[in-house]
DNA sequence: AACTTTCGTTTAAGCATTAGACATAAGTCC
DNA sequence: GGACTTATGTCTAATGCTTAAACGAAAGTT
């Protein structure tokens, strides 16, 4: 077993980071919250909060309300003009999206592209058009780049797995074509993981997050963090076998879930009626065309049921869906009955099950979150200024 | 918001409770290893192991081999003589053990009862059966005491919640029995979850645990901790509906997974053929009897079929199968067969399917584990020293 | 016996943290 | 407007934890 090297009395326990994360975490506070709730005296905090202000981690914002005497001001974590680059891949669109650190979508521009192609030049002019909107900001801090994509990524490294919708992208392929433009924090992750972190509103929520879309993906968020499984593959619903003899699978199975509700089921069961892609689809749905209705009820019949064990097994606060037939407000209807009809009570009670935003925009603040929390990851900000201590340390010798 | 109160100073880096866990997590440390990788200096390090050695945190273990000069000894988390008190519940059966730090069942004793009549009569004779087993040893330090049981269980205060099946129990009758006879650290948990998290070989395991008794059970343990779920309902596998219109369910509905796999379905199908009881129908199995295996066989299907969700979502490592008919090797066997046969590949590489260890067993090494979490939660044993260096700091003022 | 490595203790010095005091700022209350 | 209250800002001497360094002893290997 090997122990790692922890950097020793350099950090305490009210150290810079932990006053930070309180600070972040509390949406602000005052300076005599800040003493009472550490217990530090005052030289030692002021000190601190002075060494995060001159750094731009805090800074001082609206005085509070005056309980009798002079007001206390609001120190807060310093948001502003801080931004993160979201690039979301899907099919056939990629979006690059400026954030801030709450992942608000700030700015974006979209373009079609096909995520089948080279990663070269997919990524290539996404990236440049990231340089343009960035440049359109001013005093505009960039601090990460997140990039999500319709396929299985590795949770440590950002490298894409089974490549099977991206052939020819290499595992490291983002990460080499980001790092090539920006030397900066870089998270790499599955569209629908993105998107469920996305979704959820607090940390404390539990979220089940459903793309449907050409295929069937989901993203699962327990208390925040995205639950991935032993070898990264939870989530993987779509080849759910439904029955033991249904309709042939594009994975070479029967049954599949994916076989019945997925946007290419749809779609190959509609084309014989005329209806060419998935717009016409939802044009069609939207209308209220009686065959069209009638497959998106079945297909939302199966994926209700389907999910009505994954939300019994997983007891979520939410159920969400996305993608192109997923967040058709219709199908999602059907998709929620279903899954309530066939969950006990127990279950049921306090479930919601709605369609999420648009996709960009849930992945983009998903993926704003994964590159704050590697940034502000707890103790990495002590890391920063403890390497700079041993740094000022060597560089003028005590003795 | 509220924002609690953190003990300052106090509480450094290489405090005592990071050191512990360093030598707890690394199954024992040299002094030069902890110089090395905690970094601190030979006189504060020698002091603080100093500290722990008096309270008896940690003890000097066997040498280890030389390098060539005098060897080093290892220090070793102090686990000699400390236990753990396990009561596990059942619905016929109860058993007190008593575990080491690493939740191995010393000794055990085991009683029959019956888990619906009240719950004093149920826990007094069992708790007065633990101060026996308690006394049978030497030299031993009882750290705290777990209790699991057949019902939902509330994480936080270990309140017993829809106690259908215990009728009568009020919600906090076990924390009230317990706390009675001892003043120690107490975790409550459900059966199925303590089995679980006692069936994991690592932290880093994601495990699915199945109890398949009068009814069916699972605990979830992604990455060493248990899934609960929004309400505390994750994992009600039981009632996933398997059919639009299957056999009635004791819940009032139609198709549950229970109403075909749970031992009370499968003991109302064979009590025609004159099994009366769980013990008649594992005996008959045992003998290979048609009926009682053609049974099994079905039951083993719908829940494979069950699983193979589960499976799908979650993605585990291994999926164990408990109670009196999980643990039966021919329905495991078949449940398993029948989980591989219908999950796709990326799923099922790696997943073990399999038998667990006997049910009070692997619900003691559960229960020990979060006994030991409690108690040693990360800055927990800070606590402990902070709060005592507060009393001293007031029994003698410093001026 | 020489060498190597760990153990255990001691020193003075360094440094971060503290309590406390004091002055100032900026509100409320009458 | 004046008294009162509460927060901010800065300074000081005292305190006590942590460190580096040294040294002698212990316990192995070669």
């Amino acid at each position: 077993m090997t122990v790692e090297r922890v950097p020793a009395g350099l950090v305490g326990a009210t150290s810079h980071g932990h006053l930070l994360e309180l600070i972040r975490a509390a949406d602000g506070l005052s300076r005599q919250q800040l003493l009472s709730t550490t217990g530090m005296s005052r030289a030692t905090l002021y000190e601190r909060l002075d060494t995060l202000t001159r750094r731009g981690y805090i800074y001082e914002a609206e005085p509070l309300d005056s309980t009798g005497g002079r007001p206390s001001r609001k120190i807060r974590f310093e948001d502003r003009g801080r931004v993160v680059l979201a690039i979301t891949l899907g099919q056939t669109h990629g979006t690059v999206s400026i954030a801030d650190t709450a992942g608000r979508q700030l700015r974006s521009f979209t373009k079609t592209l096909d995520v089948s192609d080279p990663a070269e030049s997919v990524l290539g002019p996404l990236i440049r058009e990231g340089q343009a909107l960035l440049a359109q900001g001013k005093n505009e801090t960039l601090l990460g780049i997140g990039v999500s994509l319709p396929a299985p990524v590795e949770a440590g490294t950002g490298h894409v797995r089974h490549p099977t919708t991206l052939p020819g992208w290499a595992a490291d392929s983002v990460v080499a074509a980001v790092n090539a433009s920006w030397d900066l924090p870089l998270v790499v992750e599955n569209d629908a993981r993105a998107a469920g972190l996305g979704e959820r509103r607090s940390d404390a929520e539990t979220v089940v997050y459903v793309k449907v879309g050409t295929g069937i993906g989901c993203g699962i968020v327990v208390e925040g963090s995205i639950l991935r499984g032993a070898h990264g593959a939870a989530g993987d619903i779509g080849h759910i076998r439904m029955t033991p003899d249904g309709p042939l699978c594009r994975c070479g199975r029967r049954g599949c879930l994916a076989a019945y509700s997925s946007g290419r089921a749809l779609s190959e069961k509609l084309s014989a009626r005329g209806f060419k892609n998935m717009a016409a689809i939802r044009a069609a749905a939207g209308a209220g065309d009686p065959a069209v209705l009638g497959a998106l009820e079945s297909a939302a019949e199966v994926l209700g049921s389907a999910l009505a064990a994954t939300v019994t097994t997983l007891n979520p606060d939410r159920l969400v869906l996305g993608g192109e037939v997923g967040s058709m407000d219709f199908f999602a209807q059907q998709v929620g009955e279903r899954v309530l009809a066939d969950v006990v009570d127990r279950i049921g009670e306090g479930l919601v099950v709605e369609t999420g935003h648009q996709e960009d925009v849930a992945a983009c603040s998903g993926l704003a979150t994964l590159v704050m929390r590697k940034i502000f990851a707890p103790g990495a900000v002590d890391q920063v200024f403890s390497e700079e201590a041993v740094r000022t340390a060597s560089g003028n010798p005590r003795r």
